[in-house]
DNA sequence: TGAAATTGTCACAATCATAAACTAAATAAA
DNA sequence: TTTATTTAGTTTATGATTGTGACAATTTCA
C-alpha cells in the first residue's frame, strides 16, 4: 500500500515469478484472483497479496486483480520498461548460449555488444553480433549506454572485466565465472555459479528428508 | 558441533563458496583463520565459524583451521565424493554450454549422457557425447545410475522432461528453464532462470542506495 | 607466567513466512 | 432491495530462520 517505500528483498524475488505466471495463463482471461496467482507461484495466497500490496491498491476486493495491470505494474517496478542495455563479456559456450538467449530481449533487455579477447574470435559473429576486443568496451559503453554487464568470461578474467566494466559506467554486473567479485559501493553484482548449484544438490541427494529452499 | 544435525539452508549454500575460496589460497598455506576465510567468501567471520561448527569440531582454538582437513570435511558433507553422475536433457546453446563446462567434472559430477528430441541433432556429438533421443533415457539411467539430470529445454517442455526423468529414478534436477516445476516429494529441485536474474538487477538499478541480497 | 590469537558457542536483534482475524468492496442470489 | 458470497487489503501475532556481537576456552609464543 505504502508507495515509494522500500519492497523487502524477499518480495524482490518473487515479483518475476509472478510476472512469468502471468505469462502463462490462458490469454483470455482477463483477472485472476490471489488464490490461483499463488497456486502458480507455489507461495501462499496471503503472501501474494502482501507482495503486490507493496506495488500499490492494485486488486479489486471481491474480484481479483486485473492481469494487464498487475503485469503492468510489475514490469514497471521492475524497471523492465526502461529498455536496458547489456553486454556480454567472454564469447565462449556459456556467452553464446547467452547471446542466443531469447529470454533477454522478451524481458526488456537488449543485448548490444559482445567482447572477448581472443584474437580468432574477435570479429566474427555470433546470434547476429560481431564480437569486439575489450579495448572497445569503453566506447560502446557510452555510446549505447550499456547498465548491464554480463560477464561468462573464465574465472581468472572475471575481477579484471568487472573492474573494466564498472570503469566503463556500468552498474549492475550478472557474473557467471566462478569467482567472488569485490563488492562496490553502488554496484549490484548477481553471481550465478552453475557448480555451486549443483553441489547444493548433491548436499540434499543425501538427505532426502530435507527439501533445500530457494 | 552437533553431528547429524540438520544443516540451516543459507548454511549449505555457502558450503560451497568456502570450498571454492580454499582453492583460491596460495598452496603453501596450510592453515586458515575464520577471519581470513571470512574475508575471501566476504562474510562474517562469526557466520564462517559457525557455519563450519555444524561439519564438527574441525578448527583448533587460537590456531584456525587446517586447510586440508577443511576441504575434505566439505566435500564429504556437500556429497562430492560419491561421484554423482548427470544427464543434460536439451542440447541447444545453454545444453552445448553446459555439456563443455568443466567446472562440473571438477567438483566430483560427471555428465554421462546427453539427450534431445530433434532428429537434426540425435547422433551428433557434443563435448566428446553423442546425443540420444529422450526414447532411451530410462535405459541409460538405469545403466549409469544417473542421480541429476539437468534441464535446458525451452519452457514448454520442461514439465514433461522432469516427470521423464523423475520416472526414470532421478532424485535431483537443475532446472534451466523458465518455468516453474511441480513440486514432487522426495525430489529436489533448483532452478535457474537468468532472466529473472537481471530482472532483480533491473530494479535494483533504479535504486542505487539498496543493495540486493543473495 | 602473561599476552595475543582464534575457535566454539550463546544470546539477541532483525527479517521473514504464515496464519488468523477483521474490514471493505464488489457481485450474485433471493 | 436485501442478503450472502467472494476476495482484496491490512493488521496483528507467532514461530522460524538468520546474522552478528560478545565472550569464555584453548592454544601458541615470548
Amino acid at each position: 500500500m505504502k508507495e515509494n517505500k522500500k519492497i523487502p528483498p524477499a518480495t524482490v524475488k518473487r515479483l518475476p515469478i509472478y510476472l512469468q505466471c502471468l505469462d502463462q495463463i490462458d490469454p483470455k482471461d482477463i483477472g485472476i484472483s490471489s488464490k490461483k496467482l499463488a497456486e502458480l507461484a507455489k507461495v501462499n495466497d496471503a503472501q501474494v497479496r502482501r507482495d503486490l500490496s507493496h506495488l500499490g491498491t492494485l486488486g479489486t476486493r471481491g474480484v481479483g486483480y486485473d492481469i494487464s495491470t498487475l503485469r503492468n505494474q510489475l514490469q514497471l517496478e521492475l524497471g523492465l520498461v526502461e529498455g536496458w542495455s547489456a553486454v556480454i563479456v567472454g564469447v565462449g559456450n556459456l556467452g553464446s548460449a547467452l547471446a542466443h538467449y531469447g529470454g533477454f530481449k522478451d524481458k526488456g533487455f537488449g543485448v548490444v555488444g559482445l567482447f572477448d579477447d581472443d584474437p580468432k574470435k574477435i570479429n566474427s559473429q555470433v546470434a547476429g553480433l560481431v564480437i569486439k576486443p575489450l579495448s572497445e568496451l569503453e566506447d560502446y559503453c557510452n555510446k549505447f549506454n550499456v547498465a548491464i554487464g554480463i560477464i561468462a568470461t573464465p574465472g581468472e578474467f572475471a575481477q579484471n572485466v568487472a573492474d573494466q566494466l564498472i570503469n566503463c559506467g556500468v552498474r549492475s554486473i550478472l557474473n557467471f565465472a566462478p569467482v567472488l567479485l569485490k563488492n562496490v559501493k553502488d554496484i549490484q553484482i548477481r553471481s550465478v555459479d552453475l557448480s555451486q548449484e549443483l553441489q547444493i544438490l548433491s548436499y540434499y541427494q543425501d538427505r532426502p528428508l530435507l527439501k533445500a529452499v530457494d
